[in-house]
Order: structure tokens, then C-alpha cells, then sequence
DNA sequence: CGTGCCGTTGAAGGTTCTCAACCGTGGTGG
DNA sequence: CCACCACGGTTGAGAACCTTCAACGGCACG
């Protein structure tokens, strides 16, 4: 498969139509095809803005605050785009959490290269605040949230994003570590363990080795994930 | 003032350059123009997602989760552009934190009314990336450092937006309370107080009343905000 | 079959929260 | 003019939650 083919599915989701195949073209010349093994972080060139369009597999986005803390920004799987800054005030890599292939292009000249596509443009801008929402949940959930509500959150968003849906039950097969998860949500491996176990001995969710979770009671868990309740008064 | 002129230097700042007049005049029939006071929340329309631009003064955006607990996931001055979806996991609200002039758009027709401006639409994409890498910032303190880290991070993201440097020193007038800091920073007042009692003692800043804040040593400051350090190894 | 990593569980300790009292300021009304 | 009150900020003591430190178990891999 080569570049242009690659993209495709890129251009469909965000102008929600066959793309005009001169940008394709013009688009994967100007991009990194880079695959990158479990554990491993792309090559990315720090010196300028980039944006990271994951073709096939999952990566976490992660930053490090000084004394080695790491602090795992936000989770990405196939189809989605990570916007990655130049230098900021922590510094960012971007992890795969299993074999993955990415996209990487750097962000002045994709901007420039869509700039005469306001149906590209606008979809990217989409995605982008796609991002910015979900990072804002998340730093309600740092700073507002205890364990359990925590937990129980990335547990739903995830069903959301990679679940599958069985009756009332929904199957996930996390492609994280605990640890990963731990640094998601500014939490240690520990206390993430520790809910895990009280969930399953509420009857909450099962799981099956490392990855395979099943959740047992998705409403319940939604319940406890400390969203502003859609109230009937 | 009319809304024309209001929107003008949002135009200038999106795009570079002074704005076609019949864009300007176009936006201008779409903004909603309000003005609310102190401690006032701006009149969001929840059902659709929306673009606020800050004309004048300075606001708080909050997120509620359940049981009553905020987060505050930014703050805004006079000239930003903030993204308000239209239903989230957390209910948010924007508030003023002084007297504040707004402009309100809804954003299907904001990206209708500027796609054929690619300039405007660039600097909007441009903006709201601006606004994720500052929220990614935010998760990362949020999730990773103590009380006197955060603390020292606000004072220095502060500074460097709304201070003014006189010699070595910043001065800093906040227009947000003791609650706002803490709810910004994921603690409580106290915790927040404490953390400016210790550093007046170390001597590291001065207060004047409530609002007024002089950074005697910003450097060592920004040594203990947790970033990552800029080795010379 | 040994080794190493990841995950789980337990006990002790620390940072922050909670509860409470006090202080200073600004506004109001007698 | 001053007393009073309301509110935001500061300071202190005890409690809660999470972290730290430690040991153990299990699965994958060489």
C-alpha cells in the first residue's frame, strides 16, 4: 500500500466525501510514512509544529514533566490525528502501544497544501476540537475526580471509542498497560489495581488476562464516573 | 461600537492582515454581542457548539461535575477565542471574572461564513490548537505535581499574559479570586493560600490587597513549576 | 525451566482536604 | 461618622485519600 492509498481514508473522514486525488497526491508527498513497533515513539522533529495521522494501530501522547513524571496526555487509534507542538513546557514523544503506522506531516505545509480545500480545512479544525473536548474532560477528571470516578471514566470513554457492544455488556481489549493507564489518569499502577479489584468485586466488569476487559454493568459504571448527572427533577 | 468594528481586530489578529469588509459585515449578522458584568455567565445556547470571542475583559471557563465540584479549564483575556461544545460529559458555563464584552457564534455557521477566507480559517485553527496544547499543559500539572508546583505554574502562565516586566521583577494584577486559582488548579483555597504564604516568606513574591501580585523572583519561580528542565548537560 | 515484567495485595507514611476559627476589607445603614 | 455585617483570605488541627515501600503471583519469553 503506498502513501496516497494510505490517506485516503484520512481525506474521506475529513471531508466527508471521496477526496479530489491531486491533493492526495500533494498531501503524501509532503508526509513521513514512519511504522513504529509496541513500545516504540515516532520520530519527531521537535523544531517544528507537527500533525500525526494514525493509519493503523494505537499510540499514547505523552508528556514529561521534570524528576521523569509522566503525565500520558491522551490515548489515539486508527483514523484519528494528533496535533504535537513544537516545544512546550513539557516535553511530548508519541508511544505506540502496539504496531502501528503513521502519517507524519509537518503542520505549516499541510497547512498550506489544504488551504484551497475549505471542506479539508474545516474537517481538520473539527478533529481539533474533538481533541481540546476531550482534553478538557480529562483535566476535569485530574483535578476534580477521586480514583474510583476515574477509573470508571476511562472505562467508559473507552467503550465508547474501541468496545463492543453485546446485549447490556460491552467487551474491550485495552491495548495499555496498567501503568499506562496509572499515567493517564495521575494515578500509580497501585491505586489503579486496587479499583480494578473493587470493581470486579462489585460485579461491575470481569477481566481475562491483561487486556480483556468485560463490563458487566456499563450503566452502573457510568453512574459512578462523576459526570454531571442528566437529572429528572 | 458597533459589531463590525468589534470584530475587526479578531480579524486582524485571525488572518494578518486588515479583513475584507464583506466578510466582516457577514460575521458581524451572525454574532450575538453581550455584554455581561462581574461574577455574570454568558447566555450559551447548550444546544449548539459555539465560538465565544472575548472583546473585552477577561472570563473563566467551568466545568461542573457531579456533586457540585468545578474545575476551571481556562481563562480567557481580551482578544481570545474560546470553543464551547454543545453538550459535553461535564456541563460548562462562562463566566465573567470583570465587566466583559463578548461575541457570540454559532460554529456551523461561523466555518460556513469563513470557508472561503482559507487565511481566517487557518488562523481559527490556529487559535484553537493554541488553546489544546494549553489544556494539555494544564492535565499535565493537574495530574503530576504538588501544590507549590501548580501554584508556581499559574503564577507563571499569568505572567507572561497579562504581566509586565519592570527590571527582574513581574507585576501582576489577578482578576480572579482565591476560589478561581483553586479551581483552576485542581486544590482548595486553603491549600492555594498557603502555598502564596510560603512563598511571600521565601521571597519569592509580594501581595498587595487581593488582587495585586509582584514576582520578586520569577526565574526561581519558574525553576520550581515543575517543567521540564532546559539541561546543559 | 528459569527469568523478567506486569499485575495484585498489604501496611505505613505523606500530602492535601475538611472543618473551624480568625482577620482584614469594603460596603451599608443607622 | 462609626458600627455592623458580609465576604474573601489566612492560619491551625485532625482526618481522608492516595502514594510509597514491600512482597508475592502469574503469564510470556528466551
Amino acid at each position: 500500500m503506498n502513501k496516497t492509498e494510505t490517506l485516503e481514508p484520512l481525506l474521506t473522514a475529513l471531508c466527508g466525501a471521496p477526496p479530489p486525488s491531486q491533493l492526495a497526491g500533494h498531501l503524501a508527498a509532503l508526509a513521513q510514512e514512519v511504522r513504529v513497533s509496541r513500545g516504540g515513539s515516532a520520530p519527531l522533529d521537535h523544531r517544528r509544529d507537527l500533525f500525526v495521522y494514525i493509519a493503523q494501530g494505537s499510540t499514547k501522547l505523552v508528556a514529561s514533566a521534570s524528576a521523569g513524571r509522566e503525565q500520558i496526555v491522551a490515548f489515539h487509534f486508527a483514523g484519528d490525528i494528533v496535533s504535537v507542538p513544537a516545544h512546550s513546557l513539557h516535553s511530548y514523544s508519541l508511544n505506540a502501544l502496539e504496531p502501528t503506522h503513521l502519517l507524519i506531516f509537518p503542520a505549516s505545509e499541510m497547512h498550506a497544501a489544504i488551504a484551497g480545500n475549505p471542506a479539508v480545512l474545516t474537517g481538520l479544525l473539527q478533529r481539533v476540537l474533538t481533541a481540546l473536548h476531550r482534553c478538557r474532560d480529562k483535566a476535569v477528571g485530574l483535578g476534580r475526580k477521586n480514583a474510583g470516578e476515574r477509573v470508571a471514566s476511562f472505562l467508559v470513554g473507552m467503550a465508547e471509542r474501541i468496545g463492543h457492544a453485546e446485549g447490556g455488556e460491552i467487551t474491550l481489549d485495552l491495548p495499555m498497560s496498567r501503568r499506562d493507564i496509572a499515567d493517564s489518569l495521575g494515578l500509580t499502577i497501585e491505586t489503579v489495581s486496587r479499583q480494578f479489584s473493587e470493581m470486579r468485586s462489585a460485579g461491575w466488569l470481569r477481566t481475562q488476562g491483561r487486556a480483556h476487559v468485560r463490563l458487566l454493568q456499563p450503566a452502573t459504571l457510568a453512574a459512578h464516573a462523576g459526570h454531571v448527572e442528566l437529572r429528572s427533577p
